[in-house]
DNA sequence: CGCGGACGTGAATCAGCATTCAGTCGATCC
DNA sequence: GGATCGACTGAATGCTGATTCACGTCCGCG
């Protein structure tokens, strides 16, 4: 007859779960992706390396898991800025504020999460996540269109292009390293609005009135991001 | 006495080297920078393993090589094209969609050279071909300024967000694959001079008269990529 | 010719890392 | 208080892929 988990070990086990995540992520923020290894892992963790397969069942697994996680975290900043927002325009902005301002504040991880490969399966995994983050804009510009917010274009082609723009104005190795970040975000943010065909002045006000996230300090909601398609199997 | 290498020999050994780097560049530009590994390399080149060791001290050399000679192709394309054209927006947007098409035109390669991480060293290299490319941008951005075409903006930090957005806009894993590659590379195009500050109209209008290269066939000049700053060891 | 050096070969070596598993230990149950 | 269960350990295993090297082969040389 198989025991019980007692209360207190369930906590522990799920303590030592998130413990090992903690320990990824860290990791990751600090040395990318590449660098997210058992055994450095399980080191930060206290644990042995064998320890991790009782919770995750491959390294795979474990990237997958702290990427979706880290997704589910921006998708619901930027949801939650954006309809704050007084209208369409503005829901824009502050999106893409939002997304600007979380990625500065965390850039490594931001790009481990987002941008940097580690194998094809995680890769699906990934790109699920951009997809959702420029599904998105995407969504925002439409509306913003429909209500002659803005000229009319192909949303599904332009979003991924501001991804691809912030990220890599922000975070990516070009990107002035030091700086304003408030300045700094408010700048892309100007120059997607503007790529969206906002007037410039226009786009100015817009932004003046956004709310940015404080820099330094934000939600750490933890909404694991689900990719609808069912094909992430991530072994 | 050591034997001189004889007219032949010379041809021979260059033809070889040529083979190989054809080899590893025809495979990149099929499966990406990770599918490039020694095995395949050699088979494709009809030798042995071993022999590449006599052309390249290590793989990530031969992977500099491919990436050097990418990043001189494609800084030749949009110099050329854009010293060809009439006034600095006219030449800003020609480097644009210069660069914009042909990326369309082989996007694997080029998202292999340009975004597909192999190894820290090799992204040294890497990241300066972006400098390159983004440092060319900057130029004409900053030539557009001071003569009152665009408004005034930080050239350095708008250039890098250009090349994001082609990359991610046209040939990352969002991009639509299919449809018009013309009208992609306008759409691209446009937006890009839009986000610089561009109006819609005289955007358009500017795109309408710029030389876009022919799709599927391309310049192939062989001038070699050679980063300014010293440290790219590549080993 | 036939010697010797350079090229070419590909099997063996080496290294990095994920994954496994026989063994230890503390908690749970009767 | 034993009998077990099941988590934990960390050394051993296995795989993948770059790199090496002892040995053939070719060709310039006298």
């Amino acid at each position: 007859m198989p025991y019980r988990r007692t209360e207190n070990v369930v906590r522990r086990l799920a303590a030592r779960e998130q413990t090992i995540l903690d320990a990824a992520q860290s990791i990751a923020s600090e040395s990318g992706m590449g660098a997210v290894q058992i055994a450095p892992v399980a080191h930060r963790a206290d644990i042995a390396a064998g320890t991790v397969y009782r919770y995750f069942p491959s390294k795979n697994n474990l990237i997958a898991e702290v990427i979706a996680l880290a997704a589910g975290r921006e998708l619901a900043a930027m949801r939650e800025a954006a309809d704050a927002a007084p209208g369409p325009l503005s829901a824009l902005a502050s999106c893409i504020a939002t997304f600007a301002a979380r990625a500065l504040n965390d850039r490594r991880l931001t790009w481990a999460v987002l941008a940097e490969p580690v194998d094809a399966n995680i890769d699906a995994l990934r790109v699920e996540f951009r997809r959702a983050i420029a599904g998105e804009l995407a969504w925002r510009i439409n509306i913003a269109i429909s209500g002659q917010h803005l000229p009319d274009q192909d949303a599904r082609a332009v979003a991924p292009a501001i991804v691809g723009a912030l990220l890599e104005g922000l975070i990516g190795p070009l990107a002035a390293p030091g700086g304003n970040a408030r300045e700094a975000v408010q700048n892309v943010t100007l120059f997607s609005l503007r790529a969206l065909g906002v007037v410039d002045a226009h786009a100015r006000g817009l932004i003046a009135q956004c709310m940015i996230p404080e820099l330094g300090s934000y939600s750490n909601k933890v909404t694991r991001f689900t990719p609808c398609s069912s094909g992430s199997s991530a072994t």
